[in-house]
RNA sequence: GGCUCGGUACCCAAGUGGUAAGGGAGCGCUCUGCAAAAGCGUCAUUCAGCGGUUCGAAUCCGCUCCGAGCCUCCA
């Protein structure tokens, strides 16, 4: 089996052949650091993170270019209105990017350029643009004339006609048509600015990719992929701008993400109903994040669903009720409400994924039972279809909800050999140590399951009991009771006592070394 | 208005011509003084609706209904 993959250009799912054997050019459209990353971003950085960390599990060598946009009006306006300098912005929140990417396992690119950092070339590539006759100047600014590229628009599949019935293109009378761009945009006062041949100024949006896609991977790429927004005009211009300047083609593969919606709707900073990465991750552990998203296929659109609860009683209610502030007899605050929204998906993730954490954990007890040994394994098997399962979804155009599907046999067949280990016991052992070994072999190209999972477990634990405000002492007080009772054989009692706990959102679990306690799943 | 994509069980979701994966919830059972965890079983004669093509359709074609995305900055 090779890896096949969902091509947008053509539209279809194609056998990914790189044009150097062995070796990956991958660019990945990035960030306008102007503020903090939404779920939207999220979603987006972690279907491609998967996408490569699956090219190099799969041998290849991935030179992997992820840029920083740091030139651009939306930071210039938050730089204003925060009384502080465009670059100060810009630093700032790279720093938050990485914070927020760090904390969902996203790896770091093979190199990571910023406009600012790559002035020259991209003049050079608009001079070459102007020469060449692709690119015209109007006083001191600089637009691509699409009419002189006749593949315009093969990316999103569309005509200038259909555009501009749309009639909602700028009319600029500069323009020798609507739809050109620009490459170069003078300095209006106060503005950062770069010396150019056309005077102080600096880039549109689109010419950065280009030239620094250029600069570290040369004019031909391998994979080029952003958020599926992306594909019109921003992809489509870089094409048309690449491709006039180099006459070959730009990227051989094309790949878009879904988006992320919330109540239907897509997430976007502009209307506002978007959630950031960090104020999620207060209430959810960020692994569980990640492990919603792939839990869907990644081009297509997933829905963020939040399930709104009364802060008081506790009661679903709607989210009008929510937003009242006001469920019947309760009343409540603002930040009361939104720490009551559960975030529906999140939290089903993360039950499945702390069930694979528990599992690890009981595996990798019994394989340190007894020392490392040679041998047969139970149910090989069960082992060799999972693991070609696992790696025939993910090369079916990255189906990380396929090749999460695959690791559920393996997962309950572990549970019941570790609850009860089979004899011989070396084989036993030798089986859990490979089950964990496997199910650790997928998860790293998931990014998932690479934890400790004592840590993992006990983590979250100390998490829920703070997020439920349990009261330790008192459960401690009575587990005690419980004890006493249980060992008098007031079995009457033991149990209002467990019912007393299990109010306070505890369960307890009654082992042959004695009782221990968990925080009650919802 | 134009162009795309989608509608699969109570919920999430894979599957795009060979007879409906997986997960969550629910229910039953095993284990347990009771419980929890874990395991097992059960849970869509059917894939928005209606026609058509085919030996065979959730998958292909046509129409209808519904939802979303793009056409302006977006991941």
């Amino acid at each position: 089996m090779s890896l096949r993959l969902f091509n947008t250009l053509t539209g279809q799912k194609e056998t990914f052949v790189p044009l150097e054997p062995g070796r990956v050019r991958y660019y990945v459209c990035g960030v306008t650091v102007y503020d903090l990353c939404h779920l939207g971003h999220a979603r987006t950085y972690v279907t491609f993170d998967v996408v490569l960390r699956h090219l190099r599990a799969s041998g290849f060598d991935v030179t992997y270019v992820r840029n920083f946009t740091d030139v651009d009006d939306k930071i210039i306006n938050r730089a204003n209105k925060d009384g502080v300098h465009a670059l100060e912005v810009s630093k700032r929140y790279i720093d938050e990017f990485y914070t927020d990417m760090d904390a969902l396992g996203i790896l770091r690119a093979t190199i990571e350029p910023k406009v600012s950092g790559t002035m020259p070339e991209i003049i050079a590539l608009i001079e070459k643009l102007v020469a060449g006759k692709n690119a015209y100047v109007v006083e001191r600014d600089v637009y691509f004339a699409v009419d002189t590229f006749p593949g315009y628009l093969k990316l999103s599949k569309r005509n200038v006609e259909d555009l501009e019935a749309g009639a909602r293109v700028d009319v600029d009378e500069r323009k020798k048509n609507p739809m050109d761009f620009a490459l170069w945009k003078s300095a209006k006062p106060g503005e950062p600015s770069w010396d150019s041949p056309w005077g102080k100024g600096r880039p549109g949006w689109h010419i950065e990719c280009s030239a620094m896609a250029f600069r570290h991977l040369g004019e031909s790429l391998d994979i080029h992929a952003g958020g599926r927004d992306l594909i019109f005009p921003h992809h489509e211009n870089e094409i048309a701008q690449s491709e006039a300047a180099s006459h070959v083609p730009f990227a051989k593969y094309w790949m878009h993400s879904g988006m992320l919606n919330i109540d239907d709707t897509k997430m976007s900073k502009s209307l506002g109903n978007f959630f950031t990465i960090r104020e999620v991750l207060k209430d959810v552990d960020a692994e569980a994040m990640r492990m919603f998203f792939l839990t869907a296929h990644y081009r297509s659109q997933v829905s963020f669903d939040l399930a709104y609860h009364c802060p008081k009683c506790g009661a679903l209610v709607t989210r009008q009720i929510a937003e009242s502030l006001r469920h019947d007899a309760c009343a409540f605050t603002k930040e009361e409400a939104r720490r009551a929204v559960k975030f529906v998906g999140i939290d089903e993730a993360e039950k499945r994924l702390f069930y694979v954490y528990r599992t690890l954990m009981k595996c990798d007890a019994l394989a340190a039972s007894m020392p490392a040994s040679e041998g047969p394994v139970l149910k090989p098997e069960l082992l060799a279809k999972a693991s070609s399962e696992f790696t025939e979804a993910m090369d079916d155009d990255f189906n990380t909800a396929a090749a999460l599907s695959s690791t559920s046999a393996l997962l309950s067949f572990a549970n019941e050999l570790c609850d009860k280990p089979p004899k011989p016991r070396d084989q036993s052992v030798r089986t859990a140590a490979r089950i964990a070994a496997e199910l650790r072999r997928g998860g790293a190209i998931l990014g998932l399951f690479q934890g400790d999972p004592v840590k993992r477990v006990a983590d979250r634990r100390v998490r829920l009991i703070a997020a439920k405000k349990i009261d330790t002492a008192a459960v401690d007080a009575l587990l005690e009771e419980r004890k006493s009772a249980r060992t008098e054989k007031r079995f009457a009692d033991a149990d209002a006592v467990r019912a007393k706990l299990a109010a306070l959102g505890v369960d307890v679990k009654d082992t042959p070394s004695g009782s221990v306690w968990d925080v009650k799943e919802d």
